[in-house]
DNA sequence: GTTGAGCGTT
């Protein structure tokens, strides 16, 4: 029996029964009204948060599914935000109305619901663009060298928190195999020619060997 | 089967 008795406590007069109003827009859509969102955007987090910061706060209301918290792709900067994944929706409408105006780290956060679309590289890039700046793709007037910080090397710290939950063990595993290869999901694919997209020049990767089978010997 | 450049960062 666990009789958990929830308290979804819903946001303004609920979550509205599918309403004919003429919304200008569904505040959570693809979604049915029975299947709430269990995804959270937590804004006003410090940046120095963690995931795991996190994890414990939020991770009283029931298990989480994930943990993510966006950075900036060419500083690495946190972005002051995250999201947080609960397995049942039950919780993530708890967590919400419980934490939302909690303070953490000396930080009042503010939680809402979070839509399901997640934006893609392809949408970051163009978003990119639009946002900096009339870009004349041709020559921009400010050549965006961002050879600070690149993301890679901001993939050697993810190694450790990985940013979103680790398995312990697989941490272990993890540790091993990343001494040596294991870099492959850089934003820059750096495959042989395209080095275009990434804001980081990918270090010329050694062809590694490709298997390639000769041509003319694989006789049976 | 997934996504890790996730919307809301000062």
């Amino acid at each position: 029996m666990r009789g958990r008795s929830y308290t979804p406590s819903p946001p303004r007069g609920g979550y509205g029964r599918r309403r004919r109003s003429p919304s200008p827009r569904r505040k959570y859509a693809a979604r049915d009204d029975r299947d709430y969102p269990t995804s959270l955007l937590v804004r006003n987090l410090r940046h120095d948060c963690r995931p795991e910061d996190l994890r414990r706060p939020f991770g009283q209301f029931g298990p989480l599914k994930d943990i993510y918290l966006p950075r900036d792709y060419y500083t690495g900067q946190p972005r002051g935000f995250g999201f947080i994944q609960y397995v049942d929706p039950a919780d993530a409408a708890e967590a919400k109305y419980q934490m939302d105006g909690q303070i953490l780290l000396g930080r009042e956060l503010t939680v809402v619901f979070a839509e399901e679309n997640r934006k893609k590289p392809a949408d970051m890039r163009a978003r990119d663009r639009v946002r900096g700046h009339s870009y004349d793709r041709r020559r921009s007037p400010r050549s965006p060298r961002y050879s600070r910080s690149s993301p890679r090397l901001h993939a050697r710290d993810r190694s450790r928190s990985r940013g979103y939950s680790p398995s312990p063990r697989r941490r272990e595993y993890s540790r091993r195999a990343s001494r040596e290869r294991s870099y492959s999901r850089s934003p820059a694919h750096n495959g042989s020619r395209s080095r275009s997209r990434s804001p980081i020049r990918g270090r010329a990767r050694s062809p590694n060997a490709t298997y390639s089978r000769e041509p003319s010997r694989d006789s049976r």
